[in-house]
DNA sequence: CGCGGTGTTGACTTGCGTCAAAGTTCGTGG
DNA sequence: CCACGAACTTTGACGCAAGTCAACACCGCG
């Protein structure tokens, strides 16, 4: 099996043999956890950086109120921020919303990793501005998008996210959330997710069974949620210098 | 005058006299920009990285139906993404917010800079950082505050940033956002910023006259809105080693 | 077979949007 | 230096998308 953290770099930069044996030589003792797992507490000083390598985590903040806002969805090959152990107390939690596989990477490994492999380097900061990207979208999701696009888009973008990594069979993936967790992740409420499921049910959009989704019409979904791909900046810049940077 | 980037790492980092000269050898070219001029377009494919000397200026998405999200709010030192140019094609446009100085630095130079002064690097790394983090937290304030707390809670946020890099006079400072502008970064109208910010203001939270906001009360205003400074990470870690990552 | 976590449904409420008009401020050119 | 227009702010009436509350159904699991 592939390493997906591999394949996802893979989809954007030339990995050479060596820089593929030094990221597997990274996930040779990962931990199985449960569904539930906080791996990160808001206030923690971590000192290591986690992979996953199977399975769903996410980031979020809980409120003064207990209200939970969903701030990222971690999808097998995601990393948690790199260089995460510069600041000082982290300033959200993540926690697995399925079981899962992941390994914890000591901070010197990562700086030893991008020090010895350019490649690898530049991978790293092409994700970490794709994750910024994807936040910047949820943003303007959340802030002019009408909930039933916004759950659309959100579709759109996790299937894309899905394919990459080769975990998806045409548009059918594996969606382990929650509605109640789809809503704090969108800024709704469960009770109104549940209806803007149904909406997209009846108009023939999706169909979900037992935490799988499948989107019957691509091209039609991303065209009536206004769905632009190119905040995953998923091309290949094949004419850039691979060097430094 | 204190360079603006030099201040504001210099809250979180030890710069050496060197150091802070690299900077300001970067910034002996400064350009005079007006206010809502454009200066990365969506689609556009930069080579240089902007920082900000003095002004506002944001980043915004504009959907097709013509609704703007404002996605950050840049104030002087602040630096658009470092490693922008590895990604193909920029996501967002970025705009002057008033009138505005700042310097294009070609992405060599950031390389270079990078590479022979380690504590700069670092300080990049933390203030990218916290722009992730912020951006987060607008994503928990638009997704679960209520209008009235998400506008007070921009209030504390831009005023600690305003002070960080030297421009607040107590709880005075610049604040060059039209009510149409705040709206499109907090997701809600001009009307009802409005009727938000007159509520503050019969509350004797805030006074605002002729483009200055003063928060009377900060302590006030911070728990009423669930302000918590913690993902500014305005906290120097002394403890840690100076050198690598 | 019962129980806790989900999903579904309907009735009712409300925060915020929409629309539209009047008031204010400010920059610019005559 | 004043007048005029454009951009911004303020106000009120009204509508609706989405929240709230509550009951019930389902489903997997011990």
């Amino acid at each position: 099996m592939v390493n997906p953290l591999v394949e996802k770099l893979s989809s954007f930069i030339d990995l050479s043999n060596a820089d593929r044996a030094a990221i597997e030589t990274l996930c040779l003792a990962p931990i199985e956890g449960k569904a539930g797992t906080e791996l990160i507490r808001e206030g923690d000083r971590p000192e290591v950086v986690y992979l996953l390598l199977k399975g769903w985590a996410y980031r979020y903040k809980i409120l003064a109120d207990g209200s939970r806002q969903i701030i990222a969805v971690l999808l097998p090959g995601d990393l948690c921020d790199q260089r995460i152990f510069i600041l000082g107390e982290i300033d959200h939690s993540i926690g697995l919303l399925s079981d899962a596989r992941y390994v914890k990477i000591p901070k010197e490994a990562i700086i030893d990793l991008t020090e010895r492999h350019p490649a690898v380097a530049r991978g790293f900061w092409w994700a970490t501005l794709v994750d910024e990207a994807i936040l910047r979208e949820w943003l303007v999701g959340i802030g002019q998008r009408s909930s039933f696009d916004r759950l659309g888009h959100l579709f759109c973008e996790l299937w894309l996210r899905m394919r990459q990594v080769g975990l998806t069979d045409e548009g059918r993936f594996h969606l382990p959330l929650t509605q109640e967790q789809l809503g704090d992740a969108l800024g709704m409420t469960s009770v109104h997710v549940n209806r803007m499921l149904q909406k997209m049910r009846t108009e023939g959009l999706i169909v979900s069974e037992s935490k799988q989704l499948i989107i019957l019409d691509p091209d039609r979904l991303r065209s009536i949620t206004g769905f632009n791909p190119n905040y995953l900046h998923l091309i290949r810049r094949k004419e850039l210098a691979p060097a430094r940077g």
